[in-house]
DNA sequence: GAGTGCCTATGCGTGTCCTCGTCATTGAAG
DNA sequence: CTTCAATGACGAGGACACGCATAGGCACTC
């Protein structure tokens, strides 16, 4: 799940990156409202968390050509206590959620959940393929039954293959969705979560889930 | 498939370049301008992707000089955002599509194939003669409902075959649709493979599909 | 300063792609 | 019909890239 966070408070920012992150997000920062927009139109994010008060463009303006741009990616907008009427416009231009500055971090995270798992096909809240079940509100995964710990990437690297079962999943598609845009295309970051991920999953059942396409990608599936 | 990508940002190109491998193109990459135009007129691509900004030629004028000499292949255009007015210039001057830079590489994948299903004759998705099938949405191939395992190469081959059933196609023909411009034409390979793909889908049937047409080439074909 | 998580780097095995050589088939000429 | 050359079929094997496994470095936490 990656969320593309513009806020301009650079103190306020940082702390929403490192709360979404806590919570396996892939997360980009962006303090400049032109820039934001930008980068909202370039990259295929799951969430926008959007400060209506910015340098150089609205966060009004940012939701309207991203809506104009035809895209569906759920919205949530941030504004001071001061700004109710433009919260309003910001619903009608096609915000799905807002948010009143200060808040509480929780709720944040309560919301950004809520229009993710909206956002999913008709989710049925939990994951399963097989024997393997993942729980995204607790983020807790198990396999026949089995508790399994797992740290932040590889969890989102998992959510991301469960969420695409039965997909082919290429290297560039894996990275756009699990990593941020710090990303180094040039390394093998990826196949080494993926083993990470076997360790786990995979190892010692003869049913095996993660499966290689020789020269094309990944694929999570039960045959 | 086979694919022109003119794009001077190596690591950009790169990227590209790998994702199209990974879904089965062939690929070649060009970082100048009039070189890539060269290339464009010289071999019968199915598809050009072209950035606007570019050393010794703009995209720009790449395009308009391959619509000058009537060739339809099908033309998605990256450009900055900064140059929206130059995009709408490229829509004129004929390009199929466009992609904002930095762009989500899911949606240029996308675009690509909305482009070439696009071209092919009113395509229904999914490939089939007698009872092989091919999708290329999953990339599955089966026959008979039974799934067959291809390589990439393999899977190429097949797809251009399926795509042109009941015609003839000789070697220079698939060379140039399976191939990328690394093909070594005094070599043997394309009979090799057509013989990969014999032993996959035709050895132990009664119903042979692909034949060789003695002194020309090969056809893929029920009867 | 031990522990954890993320990433880089490297060596190794294996599958894919391709080359090469030989054998089979075809069609034409005698 | 036989002979012969041209063409294609096909098996064997090698180079190389790909992906796997593992070790180690760095940053950050407690």
């Amino acid at each position: 799940m990656r969320v593309l966070v513009i806020e301009d408070e650079t103190k306020v920012g940082c702390f929403i990156k490192r709360a979404l992150e806590e919570e396996s997000y892939a997360v980009d920062l962006c303090e400049d409202g032109a820039k934001g927009l930008e980068m909202a139109l370039a990259t295929n994010y799951d969430l926008l968390v959007v400060d209506l008060m910015l340098p150089s463009m609205s966060g009004l303006d940012i939701l309207k050509n991203v809506r104009r741009e035809r895209i569906q990616t759920p919205i949530l907008i941030l504004s001071a206590q001061s700004q109710i009427d433009q919260r309003v416009k910001g619903l009608d231009a096609g915000a799905d959620d807002y948010l009143t500055k200060p808040f509480a971090i929780d709720e944040l995270l309560a919301r950004v959940r809520a229009l993710l798992r909206r956002g999913a096909t008709e989710s049925p809240g939990i994951l399963q393929v097989d024997d393997l079940i993942l729980n995204p509100a607790t983020r807790e995964v198990a396999r026949g039954g089995q508790r399994i710990e797992l740290t932040l990437k590889e969890y989102a690297l998992l959510e991301y293959l469960m969420r695409h079962t039965g997909r082919v999943l290429t290297r560039p598609m894996i990275s756009e969705h699990v990593w941020n845009q710090d990303f180094d295309t040039f390394t093998n970051v990826i196949d080494v979560y993926v083993n990470y991920l076997r360790n786990k999953i995979d190892r010692g059942r003869t049913k095996k889930l993660i499966h290689t396409i020789r020269g094309s990608g990944y694929m999570l599936k039960a045959d």
